[in-house]
DNA sequence: GATGAATGAGGTTTCATTCAT
DNA sequence: AATGAATGAAACCTCATTCAT
């Protein structure tokens, strides 16, 4: 019970901020869109701020968790990228206030978040870092220096992603039908062996 | 000598936003940076977004010329594409912290800004898009959807550039320096025709 | 037991008072200083003002019979001051939070409290000044303005006791050590017949 | 011109924190009564609290001043003690407001103000201590403890001075107007060599 | 053109009080 | 009677922008 109305709060706040971005969302707004009074978005949090970063935490989580059951899942590094891009534009299709939430704040430069933020993001970061590696160990992918890949491979899908930012809605959905395939392939012949 | 003080406020203007994010950055310390009094950035400024936007203009406009003089160069896509990525970590090395505002304020939703934004994001990203597009009708690269591709590429870069906002001055130097060459084999690989 | 609730969020409400004052003192700190939720408080209690007002009114009640049987003591004056001196000691003693209190809300303002509290102030000091009066026309005392000379009395005191707000607590518990006999002296002295 | 209008405010400040209190005062109303906008005080002083301090820095530094030239003054201590009496209630007449302020605030529980309004005020005393000390060492007073009689002396003066917060304005002129021979008297009887 | 003091709308957060359980 | 989550008015302070000098 309690925790729905944290829950209903985040909700909230995940929308007005994918519409208004962060700093332009007002804690009235998002009260209004919870359906709930001022104060008791701070009965839930300590501050606006904190919202975002509960925001990231949660979502960073449950990344994790995904990352780490795909790694323990015993599937070849190839089957294993597919299920991380099919993982991802799922969850673009379902959560796509979400997703422009996390696109659009990851480098929020204010003081207290961007350590945490920058924290959260690199351990994502870090598992596609680790496949690569492993893959690399494994002669599955080529020779290369994982950490630059890993960044790259995310950056790619990312800004793929963020065509829902930029272009208008029914174009952005041509593009997320394509994406998947195209970064697949994208991704698997940029670092798979010749040949492979 | 009038534009020598808008370009000294820019480039002011510039720097306090990498640091601070373009909502952070007071106008005073724009000012302070610039070393001028606030009043006059209002000379040559209508508003703190013009600022952000002229910033944005400007620099797409350079880019774009470079795009231009590439397509014209008549040099094949392979070279054309290395011939971005050096620049791009060029200007990386050589304007960090105009890259940082770049990418930080990209998908900044302000409504004035967000049309604008998008207008120039995409006329950027459409070179690559037409370079691309290009490469696959004379058979250089590969079969893809360029629109798709030319976002990966960019995206694949950005990402690498963003670590210079994630990863310590020394680690971030250390990408950096392996990042061109990791990036031209990944994309080239990625589009590039089997064999090619 | 109904009055048993009512006495303890008094004393809980003294506590936090006299830690952060009336003003910083939060109705929530009260609750969780007696033990009850904020909404118990309420039950008793029309407003935290009238929490504060209600410590003034059994304070100065208490007095007042201390005052009067004290008067009705047959007592000399000497005595009656030196006893007054000693209570106000003794009571700085065993209940120093409550004295800050006194102290410190004082002067409070607010519309409601105002003149209430000033009509209990006037109270507590009338006695002295019926006694300092009393003093004149029996002829113990000196000629003196009993209103002037009765608020000073009160007013030395009440300085002595304030220290307890100001100085360290080692330093605090050796002046009021030596205060009673000082201020007994000092008073006596100040008021009484010369050569008495 | 810069520091009339910080003084501006400050006089401000003090009209109104003696109307209703210091917590109860409103930037706003501050900002009226000084005839500028709320944001103009912020650019003289950081906080509502600053203000507080800087009424009681200005205000106890002027009485330092004053001490000091009367105790080089050469005068007798008797004297002196009138003078400081005279000078007390000349203040009190003159700037009634400012002396409500200092009574009314003088403990202030708040973090940040409580140290240095104790460390002001301490000063203040000391003064006084400082020549009842020295009038005990030259045999012009008895044996007592100046620190416990320093306080008294202060605390007999202000509860006087307070009259004029308790009592209606006619009642308290008349007071005023017997106050300081009153008090003289009998603050020197009260530590005056006995037959002095 | 340059200045920077003044402006005041607007934002975040607090907290006394209520009321359904 | 007791609870404590919900309320929302109110307060402090910020800062983009203006304009008289």
């Amino acid at each position: 019970m309690k925790e729905d109305k944290r829950e209903l709060i985040r909700e909230a706040a995940i929308q007005v901020f994918s519409e208004k971005g962060f700093h332009q969302a007002r804690a009235e707004e998002i009260a209004q869109a919870a359906g709930v009074a001022v104060g008791t978005i701070y009965n839930y949090f300590k501050s606006k701020e904190e919202i975002l970063l509960d925001i990231f935490a949660t979502e960073f989580e449950e990344r994790k968790r995904f990352y780490e059951q795909l790694r323990e899942s015993g599937r070849s590094v190839v089957e294993q990228l597919r299920e991380i891009l099919r993982e991802h534009f799922r969850l673009l299709e379902e959560q796509r206030e979400l997703m422009q939430v996390l696109l659009r704040e990851r480098f929020e430069p204010s003081k207290e978040l961007k350590a945490e933020l920058a924290r959260l993001y690199r351990g994502i970061v870090g598992y596609v870092e680790d496949m690569v590696r492993r893959g690399v160990e494994e002669g599955w992918l080529r020779e290369c220096e994982p950490r630059v890949i890993a960044h790259a491979i995310f950056g790619a899908v990312e800004a793929v992603i963020a065509c829902g930012l930029i272009y208008p809605e029914e174009e952005a959905r041509r593009i997320f039908r394509a994406a998947p395939k195209e970064l697949a392939e994208f991704i698997w012949r940029g670092i798979g062996r010749e040949g492979g």
